[in-house]
DNA sequence: ATTGATATTGAGAATCAGTCTCAATTATGG
DNA sequence: CCATAATTGAGACTGATTCTCAATATCAAT
């Protein structure tokens, strides 16, 4: 299915759909969640797959324009990317501590959220809300 | 009253108020809003003050440890930081045509994240919410 | 004011994610 | 199969940020 889109997009484009960018989209489609690029890339190689650095980030930003994948937020140590397709939109909780990810979503949250677009003339296309702070299991280590 | 906060931050930690911390906190704050760190350190030299860019980049550091500034978002060209003594929490709007940032706050947002905390049992410490889009502006230039 | 222990400075080196180069290779429509 | 244009990958490059370390500045105690 996201072969397909993928394939309809770059064609659209004149681009091709080579083994490259095939075993780019296969590995990220096994992870149905949250991903940085190193670990990506390291992970085609193990599987027997092969894809250069350089594909690797060509081919995010294909993706990222084609909408099957978005950026979550950038660390100290690269890009974070999650697969979005088929997925709902929703935010995120990181914890300060561990590092985990929450996912949330609120329909109040984004219908106040175009209130306050809406209010302002501004025309809102994509938001992201990152809640900074310490999960359940850190607050209980912390004492 | 910034440069007593400041000094008072330092001295609890052992730390010494030099020429250098000081010419940047004052240029930061004649400021109030947001700023880069290389605009940051041409300003400095422009001024006669001076500071090298491995002061400027420590000297945010520790401003940003003492509360007084705050990163606002990172872009393709560097660090975006904000002088938030004295200053509301807000959020921004980010304009995708022209780079513009809008501010606002809403009560009612605030209320409904630190709900959507509790709910998961997460401790919220800080959030940053950026609505990327297009200004009043930038709207009509489109057409 | 002098001293000494410690923190700071700055020039340039180092780091590191991400991009670019370009010659060799591959996909694709006909 | 052919021709053409796109893609690949190794390694060079870029640009923001951090690190190194010898020279210098700060400051509390004398
Ligand atoms: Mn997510
Ligand atoms: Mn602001
Ligand atoms: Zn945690
Ligand atoms: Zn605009």
């Amino acid at each position: 299915m996201e072969k397909k889109i993928f394939n309809k997009f770059l064609k659209e484009r004149g681009q091709k759909f080579t083994k490259e960018r095939s075993a780019i989209l296969q590995r990220i489609f096994s992870y149905h969640g949250h991903f940085d690029t190193e670990s990506l890339y390291l992970k085609i190689r193990e599987t027997g797959l092969k894809a250069s650095r350089a594909s690797v980030y060509r081919t995010l930003n294909l993706l990222r324009e084609c909408g099957l994948i978005e950026k979550v937020t950038k660390t100290e140590h690269g890009t974070i990317y999650e697969y979005t397709f088929g997925h709902e939109h929703h935010d995120h909780m990181l914890c300060i501590g561990c590092g985990t990810i929450i996912e949330f979503y609120s329909e109040d949250l984004e219908r106040l959220q175009e209130n306050i677009c809406r209010r302002q003339d501004f025309k809102g296309v994509t938001h992201s809300l990152e809640i900074r702070g310490y999960c359940k299991r850190c607050q209980k280590n912390k004492k």
